[in-house]
RNA sequence: GGGCAAGUGGCGGAACUGGUAUACGCGUAGGUCUCAAAAACCUAUGGCCGUAAGGUCUUGUGGGUUCGAUUCCCACCUUGCCCACCA
């Protein structure tokens, strides 16, 4: 069936989910996409190959046959009949021969042996910590599968629940799944949401060694560059320390009270609502800061994550917005060390009588603002600093004194006996500053400069500055001082290295997936539990595990499988197995695994299906892969479309497939809404079914609709009247076959070549919307012409990827022969005369028609002969005359 | 709150790297055919002024760059999608 000579093309859709409602105008959308796709690129000589099958295992269909009391197997059956019933009334082209469905045994004998080999290269684990549960559909969730903190099939807001489950380590592929994705010919939108899910982030862990103790807390950060502004530091409820530290601090009681309080949170009262910070300080417990030695307290809160980086982290409230939230509630110092860097520098000057504005704006010093007559708000440029300080020097009234905020932060004080004393804010020097400054206000209150800049009566001038999470420049960091962000990041991590206070590292929001659902309609995991020999794979040999007939398959909720079930004699039979490895009796794996797993692997399953076995052979597969072209939804974006990804390079790395990737190039379709602008569903009642348009209409309109609809990856609200335009055109287009048709017409060649063009770039761009247009104008140009046998030919050969069923009776009326895509000349693109517009300043007076080539010295006269041109133009005089061969003619006067 | 995408007639939408905005389809109006209706076909169809010729305004809002902006830049408004305490 393939040709060697040719070159192959592999098309791809994601197949669907068989659901008992059929399938709505919604799903052919993509369908006819690739068969037009599909018919277009075999006339171009390619061989292709374009499959479909069934996605079957699943809660969907194990929920419906609960409710009804059928079995899910023969639920799917029907469904399946069903989906490909209405299908085939679309006319698709699809290789029936290559059908697959997940739940046949065949099937997922392969998808358990890639389990295998996941569990050989010790990717799949068993563990018993605590993962995301759905107490509606009864079983564990992939954190994938958690949307919002809710069930992404039910809703339900998911519970945290220790329970025994399957992983898989798609963590250590992080990197090569976020690195690869640069070759991928992908929307950029779903290549960002995959890179923001794997979530890399580059930062440094720092130990904070604990007073009086050998025990360090490690943090994360990727902000090493303000550790200086370091007041406190976060250990996540979950954090193992927070246990041991508890004991030593003067508060244990109030301590357990908040881990207890934070644990009965649901992830989506802790995450979600982002309701207030809370947090309980554990008194009598000092961490040192390992960059300056200073004490700082150490907290419990539960905004701090456990499972990301180290659970723990140090706050800096100047520079995060979280900390800072927690230092207002809780009363904490705010120490800025990072100032944003603008190149200027911000001061509010006061005592000033002297310096007039005219001083200030000799030095290029910006007045922002006179909020009081003696009073300015002031802006000055780094050239300037030198002079401004000369200025302030000499001219401030004493008593007072002027500070400047930037990249220094720098005071000047006149004393009462014109003395003046020059401060740069660091730390040698704050207590004499917060000493002088209190003694010239009369403030007796305590509160440090800072403080008071920072306060509620500040207004954010200097905050602007010295509150930024952004980049800066570092300011009291010691001798880290003058640095950028960026630069002392390295600095700051490195000095820490020396002491073995701190490292650089990467951290991925990404976490491993959970494997295993506790539901009875999936995929058996090939493993048994001999109480000898512990976990043991099932050889390869003996698979498929079988999933077991059984009559009672209802979830049970506490965390086993219905296959756990030893009441019931199939699945004892089942159940109780030998040991592969000593032969001792064993009990079988009782979790499934998740829907996602069939998918995973199923553009190979394609590849493999030889009658109705499944082979696994590199020279049968290698030629295909990676999928040239993989049409399918947006909500894809992370799941499948992760997932696959990585279980295509574990079977890489196991020299299983040749390519590094699975799907070369992908195209998202856009969801056909209803008419009321909503999704789709059974239960919103605004469900358009597509068999009645098929019987009225044809196969033919209904999928040119499908596509004339809108772009191709956005979404579309259905409208009913939209598929009588195309089914008027078809029947226009019937008539060829009864009109005269000349045997050639050379009127026909420019707007049939121009067709070839259009029709061949928009198909190949997904575009075909706007292919359907041309080729309506061009029969509705070359009817008035009369039609001749070459053009008719041509037109019907581009027409036919869209309306098949209609070209193959109009050709065999007229006998033509359909065999190749036709190729547009070039000569007949190119008209040798236009009409062009002739602007006037900037508004179209008039068109002209001119040879293309024309020089622009004979079209000035010609265009300013023109009566129009004349009586728009008068006595004007010409200022511009602006020629653009082919395109505009603008006058300006 | 952050990221991305998008705002064009009554509606779906078109417009290449800045060059005649509203292609194509739907709908609507008038007409042809018919005893009549449906279907089909033909003509017209962005708003305003005008009998007309023609003029004038118009691509979410407000600015800017340009001979010229739906297209580029800035600010704002609206909608959709994704992520959401990831330190």
């Amino acid at each position: 069936m393939t040709d060697k000579e040719k070159k192959n093309f592999y098309c791809l859709d994601m197949f669907p989910y068989p659901s008992g409602s059929g399938l709505h105008v919604g799903h052919p959308r993509g369908y006819t996409a690739t068969d037009v796709y599909t018919r277009f690129k075999k006339l171009q000589g390619y061989n292709v190959i374009h499959p479909m099958g069934w996605d079957a295992f699943g809660l969907p269909a194990e929920n419906y046959a609960i409710k009804n009391k059928i079995h899910p197997s023969k639920v799917v059956e029907e469904n399946v009949a069903h989906f490909k019933d209405q299908l085939n009334k679309f006319d698709l082209n699809y290789d029936w021969d290559r059908e697959v469905n997940t739940t046949d045994p065949k099937y997922y004998r392969w998808t358990q042996f890639i389990f295998l080999k996941l569990f050989e290269r010790g990717l799949a684990y068993e563990s018993e910590t605590p993962i995301n549960f759905c107490p509606s559909c009864k079983t564990g969730l992939a954190n994938e599968e958690v949307v919002g903190g809710k069930c992404e099939r039910c809703g339900t807001a998911v519970e945290r629940k220790n329970i025994r489950q399957w992983i898989l380590k798609i963590t250590e592929y992080a990197d090569r799944l976020l690195e690869d994705l640069d070759g991928l010919d992908w929307p950029e939108p779903i290549k960002e949401m995959q890179k923001n899910w794997i979530g890399r982030s580059e930062g440094s862990n720092i130990v904070f060694d604990i007073k009086d103790s050998k025990d360090r807390i490690e943090v994360y950060t990727t902000r090493a560059d303000t550790l200086y502004g370091c007041t406190w530091v976060v250990l996540a409820p979950e954090h193992q320390l927070v246990n041991k530290l508890k004991v030593e601090s003067e508060n244990q009681e109030e301590i357990d009270e908040y881990i207890q309080k934070s644990k009965n949170k649901s992830d989506l009262e802790r995450t979600e609502l982002q309701k207030e910070k809370t947090g309980v300080e554990l008194k009598g417990i000092k961490a040192i800061n390992p960059i300056n030695g200073q004490e700082v307290a150490v907290w419990v809160a539960d905004y701090v994550l456990g499972h990301y980086g180290t659970g723990a982290v140090m706050a800096v409230p100047a520079h995060d917005e979280r900390d800072f939230e927690f230092a207002k509630k809780y009363n904490i110092e705010i120490i800025p060390s990072v100032v944003k860097s603008t190149g200027n520098y911000r001061s509010y000057l006061m005592g000033a009588e002297d310096i007039s504005d005219q001083d200030l704006e000799k030095l290029d010093i910006i007045i922002v603002q006179k909020p009081e007559s003696d009073v300015r708000k002031i802006e000055i440029p780094k050239d300037s600093i030198a002079k401004y300080e000369e200025l302030i020097t000499e001219k401030l009234s004493v008593g007072f004194w002027n500070e400047y905020v930037g990249e220094k932060i720098i005071f000047i004080f006149k004393h009462k006996d014109g003395q003046v004393e020059r401060l740069e804010y660091k730390n040698e020097n704050i207590d004499r500053i917060n000493k002088l400054s209190a003694e010239f206000t009369n403030d007796t209150s305590g509160k440090t400069i800072i403080e008071d800049w920072l306060g509620e009566g500040a207004d954010g001038y200097y905050q602007d500055y010295l509150l930024s999470t952004d980049y800066g420049i570092l300011i009291n960091s010691e001798e880290f001082d003058g640095l950028s962000s960026v630069d002392a990041k390295k600095k700051i991590t490195e000095k820490l290295k020396e002491s073995g206070h701190g490292d650089f590292t990467v951290n991925y929001k990404l976490r491993d997936w959970v494997f295993s659902r506790q539901r009875y309609w999936g995929e058996p995991i090939p493993i048994v539990h001999c109480e000898k020999c512990g976990i043991i794979a099932v050889s390869e040999k003996d698979l498929p595990v079988l999933l077991p007939h059984v009559e009672k398959y209802e979830p049970t909720g506490d965390g086993t499988s219905p296959l756990s079930n030893e009441s019931d004699p199939a699945i004892a039979a089942w159940l109780n197995t030998t040991c592969p490895k000593c032969g001792g009796s064993a009990k079988r794996e009782t979790n499934t695994m998740p829907q996602w797993a069939g998918s995973c692997w199923y553009y190979i399953a394609y590849l493999m299906k030889q009658g109705s076995d499944y082979v696994w052979e590199r020279d049968k597969i290698d030629p295909w892969l990676p999928v040239d072209l993989y049409v399918g939804g947006a909500e894809h974006a992370v799941l499948h479309l992760l997932y696959s990804r990585f279980w295509h390079k574990v079977l890489y790395d196991e020299k299983l497939v040749g390519s590094i990737e699975p799907f070369q190039k992908l195209i998202s379709v856009g969801t056909i809404l209803g008419i009321d602008g909503v999704k789709m569903s059974k239960s919103r009642g605004n469900v358009i079914d597509p068999d009645p348009l098929i019987e009225k209409f044809g196969s033919d309109p209904l999928k040119m609709y499908e596509l004339y609809i809108g772009p191709f990856s956005q979404p579309a609200k259905w409208s009913q009247n939209g598929i009588v335009g195309m089914h008027r055109f078809l029947q226009k287009v019937e008539k060829i076959s009864d009109a005269e048709i000349s045997s050639s017409n050379d009127k026909n060649l420019v707007p049939i070549n121009k067709a070839i063009k259009k029709v061949t770039e928009d198909i190949e761009s997904f575009s075909f919307n706007t292919a359907i247009s041309t080729l309506i104008e061009t029969f509705d140009l070359i009817s008035t012409n009369s039609w001749d046998k070459p053009s008719a030919e041509i037109f019907l050969t581009l027409l036919s990827p869209f309306a098949p069923k209609m070209v193959e009776q109009v050709s065999q009326k007229i006998g033509m022969q359909m065999s190749v895509w036709p190729e547009f000349d070039s000569k007949f693109i190119a008209d040798d005369k236009v009409t062009i517009a002739i602007q006037i300043n900037g508004k179209v007076r008039d068109q002209i028609e001119i040879a293309i080539d024309e020089l622009e010295q004979k079209v000035k006269e010609l265009v300013l002969e023109r009566e129009k041109i004349k009586s728009w133009i008068l006595e004007a005089k010409i200022k511009k005359f602006i020629y653009i061969p082919g395109k505009i003619i603008s006058i300006v006067v």
